[in-house]
DNA sequence: CAAGATATGTCAATATGGTTGACTTAAATT
DNA sequence: AATTTAAGTCAACCATATTGACATATCTTG
């Protein structure tokens, strides 16, 4: 058995922090490696539109929570104003996106997705819907909700935006559909 | 209340393409937040050093995996040899990753992390441990299995990489075939 | 042994999506 | 009338990815 052939092995035990707590590497990696095949379909339909990912974010938001303000989305994605621009300037000059003025306060730009929009998010949304169904087949209805509450878990509470509050919100109850 | 500051509904039903299956709509919105915030933690502790998210994909894996050949790395992480050897270079540069020639194969360069790559992985490693914990806290041992199962069967099957065929194998108890 | 394949490294050009900073315009607020 | 706010834009820069071409050392095969 040759030095450089040897089978590979994770390194486990000598946790040299100082506190030594347990490290959850098996969490840790399944989610760098579940969430590369998440958006991984997505990136490949996404290509045959000359789009990437911080468009299918930008499209996908919108067209999720309809009237949105260019202010929500910067908090939502955390990106800066001239990042969005980008983006936003190539939905809305290629038809995936309207704006519409504010009614009551006409310095603002209300977002919405058109038909055209509205398809290619819910092709997007399809292709990882069917992810999550493969991977939750055989789950019980208990262990179900234990994925949502441990995802819902794993963000952070403070300074939640807009959306955030909503999806939070849903999820405990307050608002469920 | 004015039209602008109504409050934020996400939109639902109307599922717009012709199959019209339900789509996991608030799964595929706490993963996109969740994994934000669980790459957050790390992101931050990397700019005082320098480094960005790529430095912590490599030396967590060659850390976690000792012996890694570069081309291992180049499958698990899906990038190509150029943009690897910029991030790499700067890890070898910096006494974070330390190469060796392969014995039987000396045109191998297996990598191993250093103390201080190590030490970094392990900072690292805590912080997003603290948040798992803290997501699955109330947690029934079943329901916990159910997060391992569920992010193991979110993932590609087909041509794993060696690491991966570690990481599924540990958590299928079998192999795939 | 010669020829070819493989593992790695490197040079160069390019694309995407992010950043900071400065500034403009229009509209709301004080 | 003055100030603040929401949005947009220009310019420069950075990190990380890409493709393509090529170099070097080493292993494998005929």
């Amino acid at each position: 058995m040759s030095d450089a052939s040897r089978s590979l092995e994770p390194a486990h035990g000598h946790e040299s922090t100082g506190a030594g707590q347990a490290l959850r590497w098996d969490i840790i990696e399944l989610l760098f490696f579940a969430y590369r095949d998440f958006v991984g379909d997505p990136d490949h339909v996404l290509d045959q539109f000359g789009f990437g990912r911080a468009h299918h974010r930008v499209v996908h938001f919108v067209h999720r929570y309809p009237g949105l303000k260019v202010a929500d989305l910067l908090d939502v994605l955390r990106i800066t104003k001239q990042s969005l621009g980008r983006v936003l300037k190539q939905l809305l000059d290629e038809g995936y996106i309207v704006q519409q003025s504010g009614a009551s306060d006409r310095r603002q730009r209300l977002l919405f997705a058109t038909a055209k929009g509205e398809a290619l998010v819910a092709q997007l949304a399809g292709l990882q819907t069917d992810r999550i169904n493969r991977a939750i087949r055989d789950f019980s209805p208990d262990e179900v909700g234990a994925i949502g509450r441990f995802l819902s878990g794993m963000i952070d509470r403070d300074d939640p935006d807009k959306v955030l509050q909503v999806i939070l919100g849903a999820h405990n109850g307050t608002k469920k559909s």
